[in-house]
Order: C-alpha cells, then sequence, then structure tokens
DNA sequence: TATTGTTATACTCTATAACTATA
DNA sequence: TATAGTTATAGAGTATAACAATA
C-alpha cells in the first residue's frame, strides 16, 4: 500500500493523466487515416443522426460551432460527409455521411474499438464495465 | 437501459467528457487566485519533492522542458516557487517553493480538493475509489 | 430583430529545432 | 561531444466578436 499523495486523491488529476494516454494511443492509430478523434467521433454521430444541424453537432462534440467549420469542410473534401442545405430554413443545412463515409466508418469504429481496448488492456472486462458506468454517472450530471 | 452507441462504448470517449467536466470545474474554482490547473499541479509536485531538477518536473508533469519555462516563470514572479542553481553542476536548477508558496498551497490544495469532490458528487465515496483504482491502473500501466 | 453558419482574431496548449552555458 | 535549460516557432485546440444570408 502507497502513501497517497494529495494528487493521487483527485478523481481529475488521475482521469487526466488516463484520458492523455487513451487518446494518445487513438490520435497514433487514426493517423495513419490522417483523421483525428474529433473528426472520427463527428462521423460517428452524424452516422447515428443524419441530417442534424451543425449547430446540434457542435453541441454534441462539446466544441463551438466555428470550430466546427474546418472539421466539417475536411470531411466534405475528403468526401466523407456532406452538408445538405434546408428547404423550410435555407440558413440551416443538414449534415450526412456519403456512401463513402458510411463505408469508411466501418473499419474505423473496428480501429478506435481496438485501440480503446489496447489503451485500456490492464482492465478485465468487468472492471472496464465498472468504469464507463462511473464515467458515464459524472458526465451525465446536472450541472 | 439505453441502447448502447459505438461511442458510448470507448472508454477513451466518456474519460475526454468526464475530464472536461472535472477539469473546467476546476479551472473555475482556481481562476481567484490566477491559477491553471498545471501550476497547482507543479506547485503539488514541487511540495512533494523539494529541489526537483526542471527536466523531471516537465516529466511528471506530462509537458516538454520548454513548456515549462513560462509556468517557472510565473511562479516565481508570484514568489511561490524559485529556481535554485545546483552546486555541483551549474547548468540545473532545483525548484522549491518559497514560505509563500508554501502557505498558499495549502487552502489551494482544499479547494482544489472540493472542487473534485463537487465535480464528483454523482458518485458515493465507495465509488469515488473503485473510480481512482481504476484509473490508476491504465495509468501506471507498462507502455 | 433574431438566428445559422461563417470569418476573423486571439489566447492557450503542444511539439520541435536551434541556441547558451555549462559539463 | 553531450546535457540542462531556454528561445523561437509553428501547429492544434479553444473562445469571442462581428458579419452575411435568411427568417
Amino acid at each position: 500500500m502507497s502513501a497517497h499523495s494529495f494528487l493521487d486523491s483527485l478523481v481529475g488529476y488521475a482521469l487526466r493523466r488516463a484520458q492523455l494516454k487513451v487518446f494518445q494511443h487513438l490520435v497514433g492509430s487514426l493517423a495513419e487515416h490522417d483523421l483525428r478523434p474529433a473528426e472520427l467521433t463527428a462521423l460517428a454521430i452524424i452516422q447515428d443522426e443524419p441530417g442534424l444541424m451543425q449547430a446540434e453537432l457542435a453541441r454534441q462534440l462539446a466544441i463551438d460551432p466555428p470550430q466546427l467549420v474546418p472539421l466539417l469542410n475536411k470531411l466534405e473534401k475528403r468526401g466523407l460527409a456532406e452538408r445538405v442545405r434546408a428547404q423550410q430554413d435555407k440558413r440551416a443545412y443538414g449534415v450526412f455521411l456519403t456512401a463513402e463515409g458510411q463505408a469508411l466508418l466501418e473499419p474505423l469504429k473496428a480501429l478506435a474499438a481496438q485501440s480503446d481496448l489496447a489503451a485500456t488492456a490492464p482492465l478485465t472486462d468487468s472492471e472496464r464495465e465498472q468504469l464507463l458506468a462511473l464515467l458515464h454517472k459524472i458526465d451525465t450530471a446536472p450541472l
């Protein structure tokens, strides 16, 4: 049993260190596709909610709308996603995956899942589920 | 029981969202002292290991040595920490807390602990300990 | 007038190479 | 020549105000 320092008593400090490690693993895995984690996340959200508005996509990505612009531009240039102007409100755009985006997303998800498992390899399946449940509790709490 | 999306199966995604929330809470708590989380972390590490070299401090903070320079400059200007030139190797500096830094650190640690608890309020004490243990497993794993 | 998306801008964080002074 | 710390620089990430087109 190790003496516990102040820092080791903070969930935030442990979260930062674990997040850094898992994130860096994912960055490495996605590098061969020239994609960043946020870009994969965007693709996955668009797949789940095709046609969602940009403002809503930004909100779910926890980024501000201006940050979404270059991200979506890149996905459009790569032919993975597209903005489609809404008929009823011509200011707004619905965001969709292209056929190519749909096709690429499947191996990307497998790659990300593999990376996530590898980066959390010290955990048993049961511990991994516990961890997901605990993190979800923090994330979904009000305020 | 909710249907689980691809993203919700990733520890990395849950980590990022939880870390963001806890971090932002701490940023808000430290703002009144005009300090950033990394600066408090540095103070805590220096307290635990007075006189440690800058390269070692950077390594423990998981930042590159060049990033440590403005951070330490700020702590020195604020009179909280100081670089002391090593006698045996005049290239190196040991880093120490000043008396003022020692004095300020105690209420800062209480503030950070309070913020950490508040940001993880949905967890019971037992769940919080479980979470810390699971995160520590990821963090301390080799490679 | 208000809203969607965009541009412009700035500030922080991160990463790398090159410099200095010592060794 | 190698190393500790620093400087310079560039790239991401983040945040805010202001603008264009549309409502």
